[in-house]
DNA sequence: TTAGTGTTTTTTGCATACAATATTCAATCT
DNA sequence: AGATTGAATATTGTATGCAAAAAACACTAA
């Protein structure tokens, strides 16, 4: 008998789900520094793994890396957000579509079971529960899709996560009011097998937090060039995001 | 003045671009194991750099990890091939509507240049060159695009590259002569700015790849079905495809 | 004050060292 | 012979050490 798996789990894929982590839950905020021997006395390990799983989360765009400056937490902008629901709306789109043609009656069910008692009441405790789940179904509809590839880059890229990283109500975009019958028409869609319906009921969705974004966006630069100078021009602990490498 | 960019590269970049190369290029051949302390010393660097860009490559499924055993080249499904086109399939669409939406006349002065005198015939010379000028003009596409999100997503997970892993013609599907009106149209479609038209025109071409592809796959399943046990069960080197974590 | 300079302290990037685990291979037993 | 054990060897994963670069600090001169 081969004992195949090997359950042994190496150190820096601890350390980058340990920081990743942190990252998407705002305990390291943007813009702050990464600081190896503070973070590897932290997690108990050495600053070999560390590095390795930094170097991850660059290629992941979840941290900047500068030669020889360091790590810092990635700021999304506004421009990267908006790229991100466009991109989820053909990926998700096109997960829908498959997931209504391979879903088996299990999966159907467990579909229908999202949202099925949802609150979409206004108080911030109610915003919070809808936007998890929000995030949990969206995770399943992908896996649906049974799209190994298409999976991964969702996860890695963090497409979902940045797509949360709005100021507003939990990172939603549109009240859940207005998004709920989508989702259950959505689910609806997959769980009796219609492709066409629910690739298009996918990208709607999406289209049209993608505008509510665009317009509020636009909004935000009126107001900005109405009153131009809010203060002075902060110094950050950050560097300029020099973006490029 | 202040030195900005701080042009030092570090070293594990370089190693990655190196062996990312090196496997591309097929020097290091599918299931190949890479021995860290040979292509280190190849590299005049210590492992330390050259571990790290692995993990990289492992995140980009180049290569294989497997814990207290070592990194091997990976081996690409024919399904994880058919997968990269059905996502090319609605990527490129979205960077050619995308493209000609935002074309300058400068690019659409380049983009017409490809395959101006594309040469058709038969000799491997000529397909070998179409082949290139094919991933050229792709690459080009998308960054016209000017999704630098997308942009980012294909060039790390190898999505074009995976792509020319058909083991015939230099990785092209389709003979030149059957997909050059194709790309002919679409350059004008983008050049002359047509989104509607060139998404259309761009998710035709990898949808007749990605069914010439399926037709092929089935056939030799059937071939295989024909003619059941060809040989002796192999031994390879690498270790049984275990794909998952 | 502020700008500029030299010095100290931190921090990074990398090589190296070492323990833990795999692998190989020879010796032994059926 | 073939299977099984156990020592010898190789390889991996991680910690540590160190030189070079950057940042922080202190001091001087305008």
């Amino acid at each position: 008998m081969r004992k195949l798996g090997t359950r042994h789990e190496n150190l820096d894929r601890k350390v980058y789900r340990e920081l990743k982590s942190m990252i998407v839950d705002r305990k390291l905020k943007p813009g702050d520094k990464i600081l190896q021997e503070k973070i590897s006395q932290e997690f108990g390990v050495s600053r070999t793994p560390l590095m390795c799983a930094l170097k991850k989360l660059e290629q992941e765009k979840l941290v900047q890396a500068i030669p020889r400056r360091g790590f810092y937490v990635r700021r999304f902008t506004k421009e990267e957000v908006l790229e991100a629901f466009e991109l989820r709306e053909i990926l998700e789109g096109l997960a829908a579509r498959r997931a209504a043609m391979i879903v088996t009656a299990v999966q159907a069910d467990r579909l229908r079971a999202f949202f099925r008692d949802a609150d979409v009441s206004d108080n911030g405790q109610s915003i919070k529960r809808y936007s998890d789940e929000d995030r949990r179904f969206h995770n399943f509809l992908i896996e649906l899709g049974g799209f190994d590839l298409l999976n991964d880059i969702l996860e890695n890229y963090n497409i979902i996560a940045v797509s949360y990283r709005i100021d507003v109500m939990e990172g939603l975009v549109r009240h859940p009011r207005e998004t709920l019958p989508e989702h259950r028409l959505l689910i609806e869609a997959i769980a009796s097998g219609k492709p066409d319906l629910a690739e298009k009921l996918a990208r709607q969705h999406f289209a049209r937090s993608r505008q509510q974004l665009l317009q509020e966006m636009e909004q935000e630069k009126a107001r900005q060039i109405g009153r131009p100078a809010a203060g002075k021009p902060r110094t950050f602990k950050a560097p300029q995001q020099e973006q490029g490498q």
